[in-house]
RNA sequence: GGACAGGUGGCCGAGUGGUUAAAGGCAGCAGACUGUAAAUCUGCCCGCGCAAGCGUACGCUGGUUCGAAUCCAGCCCUGUCCA
């Protein structure tokens, strides 16, 4: 039996920008480019994780702001940790919260030492620091831990931007820190670092050489995906790759559609979280090969062809459009089950093309003819 | 046969003289959703018209009034109770 690495990424090869390789960790290697599903409560939402799985997953994520509230990060520490909690034994990512800064804007004060939360849930007043997220994520038993940062909007003004960055820039550091005080963990699993500077590429370089000089397991791409618009994105991810280590996995997070995965893999991204699949399903969109369709829209009423009759997927193949659309008119929770795990499959699949073109130095072709067949 | 209560836009249901093409909900028709406060949110929703506007409309018919879904009369219908 091979002893497995606590982080390690192999780069098995490139075609143009676009990077196929493996990472391993000691509970399971992840294919890249990687989609992961979103789980922030400790679940993938209408999803049981071994569906989740079954579809292709190597990696969930997890959300330091939730389960710090609900049911705690203690707690889950004395139930054994996250992992043994949801019944998902291979690599969990938790974001640090530094999302919920944002999403959270109107509950929260931010200061230099941290962020105070007013719970969501019953107001009650909650710390976040980058030390007490590096302690929540371990005592989830994070695989993936990511550093405190705020993620700003990107329609703030530039001084804003920078002093934003400048700030994220400090946390990082002290998230370095606290992840290596918890020694334990710190042997077990990575702490990823999370470049910001919005659409600037002098701010985004800056941010980049500060990481890179603390260090860390791999690189995300924080700040994207917030509103400037896949144009504005794909002009950050033009540079921002480059800019991070070429050894280490480069994770965008946030994001996205699908033609937003395929024009970032593209462009050298290695990782990828998204909700769209899972929210949008339960909202009654289906992601297709030939673009995203709205099975609430009574033109599938009667439609009696499934979503994609060639997957692997029988959410996909073996259910008919018109049951679909009953279902979400209804208001049926089958409904919302049934597009969730179709649309993660089929980000699975478009990741698994993407990684298979990469390999076959056929990347471009593949994203021209995704292109073609998704825009009609 | 009698006594009450009531008939409002596809449905439910506010509305008791002008600010009412008529609240709100549902249904319907679309749109949005990107490190999840989301099984959520937004828009449209009598007809024609790009619009201004015009036309129709609160059971039916007539009346009062400058003006009626709202007041009056008769009629029709529904529900409950009594015979």
């Amino acid at each position: 039996m091979t002893e497995r690495p606590r982080f390690s990424y192999t780069l098995h090869n490139t075609d143009g920008r676009a990077r196929r390789g493996t990472i391993s960790m000691l509970r399971g290697d992840i294919e890249t480019p990687a989609f992961m599903p979103v789980g922030t409560a400790a679940t993938v939402k209408a999803m049981k994780p071994e569906a989740v799985r079954a579809l292709g997953a190597d990696i969930i994520l997890g959300n330091t702001y939730h389960l710090m509230l609900r049911p705690g990060a203690e707690r889950m520490a004395r139930l054994g940790g996250l992992h043994k909690f949801m019944r998902w034994d291979r690599p969990i990512l938790t974001d640090s919260g530094g999302y919920q800064v944002m999403s959270l804007s109107d509950l929260r004060k931010l200061t230099e030492q941290g962020v105070e939360f007013r719970s969501h849930i019953d107001g009650s007043k909650h710390m976040l620091t980058p030390e007490r997220s590096m302690e929540i994520q371990r005592l989830l038993g994070s695989d993936i831990v990511m550093a405190f940062d705020e993620c700003p909007r990107a329609d703030r003004p530039r001084d804003e931007i920078a002093a934003s960055m400048e700030l994220s820039m400090r946390w990082a550091r002290r998230s370095r820190e606290g992840f290596d005080s918890g020694e334990e963990h710190a042997a077990r699993a990575a702490l990823f670092g999370i470049q910001q500077g919005a659409l600037d590429e002098d701010l985004r370089k800056i941010s980049a050489d500060k990481l890179i000089d603390i260090g860390f397991d791999g690189y995300a791409v924080g700040g994207l995906a917030v509103g400037e618009g896949q144009e504005a994105m794909f002009r950050v991810l033009d540079y921002a790759p480059g800019q991070l280590p070429k050894d280490r996995p480069r994770y965008l997070m946030g994001v996205g559609k699908p033609d937003d995965l395929v024009g970032a893999v593209e462009r050298g991204i290695d990782m990828f979280d998204c909700v769209l699949p899972t929210r949008s399903g339960r909202n009654g969109q289906a992601f297709t090969w030939n673009g995203p369709i709205n099975l609430r829209n009574a033109r599938f009423a009667e439609d009696q062809e499934p979503l994609d009759a060639s997957s692997v997927c029988s959410a996909s193949r073996d259910y008919s459009k018109a049951y679909l659309h009953h279902l979400i008119k209804s208001g049926e929770m089958l409904g919302a089950m049934l597009l969730t795990e179709h649309n993660l499959a089929f980000y699975q699949s478009l990741m698994k093309s993407m990684r298979d073109a990469i390999e076959r130095e056929e990347f471009t072709e593949f994203a021209v003819k995704f292109r073609s067949n998704y825009f009609n």
